[in-house]
DNA sequence: GTTTTTGCAAATGATTTGCATGGAT
DNA sequence: ATCCATGCAAATCATTTGCAAAAAC
């Protein structure tokens, strides 16, 4: 991942720096849901002294160069996926967890309609709500 | 809405006041995605006084109750939809704006897999994430 | 009269901004 | 040498909490 991250950010004209370098290597050895704050603590484990402000612009770039997925929790948090296949998402409404869910969802048609508005679409993402195993069997 | 709500109430034993109705008809009236203060601006316009932690607390309880949906956005804020039918949504990545599309999803095989992990789902919503048109023609 | 709901003010949590320094090109 | 990126601290934004007073039942 950080060989993609060097090559696109010269593509871009921005600079490798060390701190993006370490951010993207441990959205990547983390392997799963984080929040901005799990990559901080675990960067600065690795690279002290990298700054939140810098994680944060960071996860942006990723984002932006299409390394990761910004995803919105119910909760009103935000995580990223450091997944850009093709999955989906379960959301519990009770203790807020999002699971990845492997099945295929046909989106083209919505997709297209989405295009006729003039709306450009990164991706379709589907978000399943409702209550997680653990959560439906203590209710 | 607001006969909806104070039946609603009633049935779970709790009250009936004059806020809960006005942000009841406040949001029904508005008839679009809303923020808690936009609906506080409105419900202040017309019943001066109501606070915002009350705004907060009556669109939790109308979401309970299932007259509004809570919408997570991108940008880690949370919309409420007085549209509790089926459709999906397009969120800008740049300017945040959510718009409603409409378009059949065939999300059965999805809610099938979900199901056989224990996750017991409500409903399932498509997000497409990309750039609206404003923002698209202006980058 | 009892219990819930409200309003106020303050607390919280997450993310962003301003600005001077440091670092990549 | 030139700009971009970083770190720090403070600001902002959205939402929640604690608590006494007011209102609904």
């Amino acid at each position: 991942m950080e060989t993609n991250l060097a090559t696109a950010l010269r593509e871009r004209g921005q600079r490798v720096t060390p701190q993006r370098l370490m951010i993207a290597r441990v959205v990547s050895d983390l392997d799963r849901h984080v929040t901005a704050e799990a990559v901080f603590d675990e960067v600065s484990r690795r690279l002290p002294g990298v700054s939140l402000p810098t994680v944060y612009a960071t996860l942006e770039l990723l984002e932006a160069v299409g390394l990761i997925n910004r995803v919105a929790t119910e909760r009103g948090a935000v995580i990223y996926d450091p997944r850009t296949d093709q999955h989906h998402h379960l959301a519990c409404r009770r203790c807020g967890a999002i699971v990845d869910v492997e099945a295929p969802v046909e989106a083209e048609a919505l997709l297209a309609v989405a295009r006729s508005t003039g709306f450009e679409p990164d991706h379709a993402q589907v978000v399943v709500r409702g209550l997680c195993a653990d959560c439906a069997s203590s209710a």
